[in-house]
DNA sequence: CAAAATATCTAGCGTTGATATTTTCTCAGG
DNA sequence: CCTGAGAAAATATCAACGCTAGATATTTTG
């Protein structure tokens, strides 16, 4: 069977570079600029191979998305781990939360904002997805009223804050003062 | 002059016809159906004629915005004007807000999500834009400190639950939960 | 060694936003 | 009532898009 691995391990590898150079290509002219003939140009293959490993344009775009889910989760997480002591949890995951979106603005803009139906808030949410919301729930600390309705709603607020803020609808300058007056709102009273 | 007046009367009015059915269609179908070809077919006029009016599909949704602004302002203010207890005015306010969006989701899709590049916070700022913010920042009512960055938060709040709640992101389930959880968290101390 | 399955390519379909060219219409002056 | 200039609108066209069909080369299986 080792040739059929080999096989296996070859599409992977291909699965990956698809996506990779995806996301090169959309970090460095958007997601406009991807599309499926520069993208196979990119990985010296013709255009229709990229539908052998996805149905549609739209499904690269929703795996590279996945993948962000990922990082994100990963990114939460690691500020709620170590017991800074509870005050300083949510003005954390919150500061790490918008420094992802500043950091991977078109892998955010992929998860968050075009349209690629990945299930929220369902059993088919992909499990990243529901570790990244579960940080910010911890975040807001033990003993909340509605916790995940408050959730919701740190959520909303912070993605509101990025896309505002990439689309140049409220300026940068005050991003510091935001994250000060979100956090005063959503801390314990 | 009278026959350079009707010309350009019958431009304007040809102007204000492209608009309605543009919104008109975007309501119906969604603005990836509003295509330059659909459009110009609903007015009965060639494809070109609408780039005797715009500069692009773009300046087509821009002012379309522009006129979502209008009404938008014209919303929030009215629920600003009547002294109905200074406690209602956040309330009813965000309230409205979110009235407004999901009762034009296509308009608001290209106020404030479709990259249509209008200036936001500086000169060129359409008035009617600068007067929905100033009835955010009004509806927190008086003396609070940073109003303005206040608002802001407030603003990317209502917009974040507006966007994810439209793209299913969040339950559409629970938005009064989260509509009283807002207000609870803006409202004065 | 032949047949079946798989992988990949070239070519092309139908649409898109935008533009260049040509035709049609409007209207003032003789 | 003509006629020619200029404006206005049409047709025709462009390059690029996502996606698919058909043909060909390669590999696996019987």
């Amino acid at each position: 069977m080792s040739i059929a691995e080999r096989k296996e391990r070859q599409r992977a590898e291909r699965y990956d570079l698809i996506l990779a150079t995806a996301r090169a290509l959309a970090e460095a002219e958007g997601w406009d600029a991807v599309t499926t003939r520069r993208l196979a140009g990119l990985i010296d293959y013709s255009q229709p191979v990229l539908y052998s490993h996805f149905k549609s344009k739209a499904e690269i775009m929703a795996a590279v998305a996945t993948k962000g889910f990922e990082e994100l989760a990963a990114r939460l997480e690691a500020e709620i781990a170590p017991v800074h002591g509870a005050g300083g949890a949510l003005r954390n995951v919150c500061a790490a939360y918008l420094a992802f979106a500043r950091a991977r603005p078109v892998v955010y803009e992929a998860m968050f904002v075009l349209p690629i139906r990945i299930k929220f808030a369902s059993e088919e949410t992909p499990p990243a997805l529901r570790a990244a919301f579960a940080a910010l729930v911890n975040a807001l600390g033990p003993d909340r009223q509605a916790p995940v309705v408050l959730a919701e709603v740190l959520w909303s607020a912070l993605h509101g804050l990025v896309v505002l803020e990439q689309s140049e609808r409220i300026p940068r300058a005050g991003a510091g003062d935001r994250l000060n007056i979100l956090v005063q709102r959503f801390s314990r009273d």
